[in-house]
DNA sequence: ATGCCGTGGAAACCACGA
């Protein structure tokens, strides 16, 4: 048999990140049980330093705390049963928790919000309300929840730490943003309400990473699981990371691991990430 | 313009997602 060894670079060359640099990942897995090969193999293949889940779609019970222990993590998290549910894995060491919910609403009861404190960076990892549909309760949920999220926003970055803001924010923050802009207007993920708030969120002085990179680049993170949207690249921007300004000043890389969103049984989101030099 | 797909959970359909 005839072996081939020029057509593979070494597995070395495909590490992503020198060691001076942390990777910070978010991924919207829709159902971590279900997409766990997914997740596990896009974690040994990519190797964040820190990686934020959302929509785990599970209890706390039934988080596969073997298998991402197994994988090289450890995690702190926040489930429910049947829908919502939030993580933070980190590489090698548990993240310190600071805390699990969302201040300003204790009758909201949707696991959401997640904030951990890694290599001295705080990082809160979001799940931010659909909205769907427009008018009516679920959007104005939406909108409480942004104006909490921009509150606390406001205190974090007041403290002068480096924080980290990244997650599904549920909003594409330009026309640049959507497929095809004119269909979504009336949408609560692009309604100009929404698109405002999250503007109002980055002017107390956050960086959009993959903005700031890529000011002008097509870029989607989400592709609806019917009608092909994938492979018709009709996409939006919704998963985001937003930095405060001494972090900004280390951002070295961002990008959206795409081809993931190409894989069985996959999610419909794609994995997100920026790489911070130290 | 639209859940056409996909998940979880309960109950052979429904809620939910974006």
């Amino acid at each position: 048999m005839k072996t081939n060894n020029s057509t593979h670079l070494p597995l070395v060359y495909l590490s992503p990140q020198p060691f001076h640099t942390m990777k910070i990942a978010t991924y919207n897995v829709n159902g971590i049980n279900s997409r766990l090969p997914v997740l596990l193999r896009w974690l040994k293949e990519t190797a964040p330093d820190v990686a934020c889940l959302q929509e785990l779609k599970a209890p706390h019970e039934k988080i596969p705390l073997r298998a991402i222990e197994d994988a090289g993590y450890q995690a702190l998290w926040h489930g429910q049963k049947s829908w919502n549910g939030v993580a933070i894995l980190c590489r090698h060491t548990l993240p310190e928790e600071r805390c699990r919910v969302l201040p300003g609403d204790p009758e909201d009861l949707h696991s959401r919000y997640i904030e951990a404190k890694v290599n001295g960076i705080i990082i809160g990892c979001l799940y931010l309300p659909n909205g769907n549909p427009v008018p009516g309760p679920k959007f104005d949920y939406k909108m409480r929840w942004f104006e909490r999220l921009t509150a606390h926003a406001a205190g974090l970055f007041a403290s002068g730490e480096d924080v980290v803001l990244t997650g599904d924010y549920n909003v594409m923050p330009t026309e640049l943003d959507v497929y095809k802009p004119e269909r979504w207007v009336k949408d609560a993920l692009f309604l100009p309400e929404v698109r405002e708030a999250f503007h109002t969120l980055v002017a107390q002085g956050w960086t959009d990473a993959i903005r700031k990179l890529h000011p002008e680049e097509v870029i989607y993170t989400f592709w609806d699981f019917f009608r092909d949207a994938y492979n018709r690249n009709a996409g939006l921007r919704i998963d985001h990371f937003l930095l405060s300004p001494h972090l900004d000043k280390r951002l070295v890389a961002a990008g959206v691991d795409r081809n993931v969103r190409g894989w069985e049984k996959t999610s419909d989101h794609a994995p997100v990430w920026i790489e911070l030099a130290s």
